[in-house]
DNA sequence: TATTTCGCTGAGCGCTTACTCATTGACACG
DNA sequence: CGTGTCAATGAGTAAGCGCTCAGCGAAATA
């Protein structure tokens, strides 16, 4: 039942999959074409076309499974948490590790399809709720203003990412400023 | 000299300038077409190219026109200001007057030509720089931090327009949340 | 060994773009 | 009125895209 042919196919899956998710993460969702994957995989162009009924299907592919070890690791970092700074802290880490992946996803949102889009706001959404729930605990003035920095500000300095062309991480670069400004909102006045 | 054919033309001119500036702002410059614009205006395909050499050449004639306008309206801002919180306040004003030019440039600005981007950035930068300008005469531990987060949460707003999707103005939405982080920020503890 | 299966191939199709250019006809001008 | 000008036209071109499919040849099967 180790048939020959039947590892070779998932041999070559496998080598699309990643080629594509290379690339992808590297020059975006939108940029790569079907040829160039071919092409960097060493595969014929059609060849991408019997793993992969269309584009769309490895484009999702790819990013289902970076999604899953995203949630994956964020459910690991609520879980453990001490207090919502270390979390923030923890968070920005996590972001600052997988950089290319969230940048990715901060520029190129708007243009995914609906139904793709919408997918991806729900999980974020779903994240930004349990960090809100966190801070909850903790008595300060304002839960969501915070959580809202936090994200959005992620975001922008995402988004923004190769316009502050830092050497190494944005986000590491911004995370103290961050960190600092959260504790002032935490600490801050009423209102 | 007041040349039939010279009015004509320059009538077309506009007809297509202020149509495909419409186009624009509502859908995108991405996404508008050359053969939807000509359709549009009721023109021959050809006859945009008669008075704009290429896409791009459109595309930067309608951005230069509303950045012109954004900067001589920021400029009065700065100038008739009173302290920062009053300025941030205006500010935030104009991109909700100007909600679609602005939600368009923070989501879209990613994929456009380095050159057209790094003019539309430096723009930014230049403005960032005055408002830090003015916050620094006020007495306030974090002069960057609060204007890149003005900055910042601007642009997370705006970015995410059509997800939020509010009646009305998403930054509207958000001012007074905006204002009252801003106020906390200004008098918030050292560090 | 003879026959069938099937992963892989790559030229080519259909579609969409920005852009071209020979042609036209209303207008300017002597 | 005759002739040259030029804004406007729209069918056509080239380039790029995702995707197809008849055919090949090595592996599986009888």
């Amino acid at each position: 039942m180790s048939n020959k042919r039947q590892l070779q196919k998932i041999q070559t899956r496998k080598n699309i999959f990643n080629t594509a998710k290379m690339m992808f993460l590297q020059r975006g969702f939108i940029d790569v074409t079907t040829a160039e994957i071919a092409k960097e995989a060493g595969v014929a162009h059609g060849t991408i076309f019997v793993h992969f009924p269309t584009r769309e299907d490895l484009v999702l592919s790819v990013i289902d499974s970076e999604m899953s070890g995203a949630q994956e690791h964020i459910d690991r970092l609520l879980t453990h948490s001490g207090n919502f700074v270390d979390l923030a802290i923890s968070y920005l880490d996590y972001l600052a590790g997988n950089e290319s992946f969230h940048a990715l996803i901060a520029r190129e949102l708007p243009f995914y399809k609906p139904g793709l889009r919408d997918r991806i706001i729900f999980r974020q959404a779903l994240i930004q709720m349990q960090f809100a729930d966190i801070l909850k605990h903790e008595q300060v003035p304002n839960p969501t203003g915070i959580v809202q920095y936090l994200f959005g500000m992620s975001h922008y300095y995402l988004s923004m990412r190769d316009v502050f062309n830092t050497e190494g991480s944005v986000i590491e670069r911004f995370k103290k400023s961050m960190i600092d400004t959260i504790k002032i909102m935490m600490g801050g006045s009423d209102q």
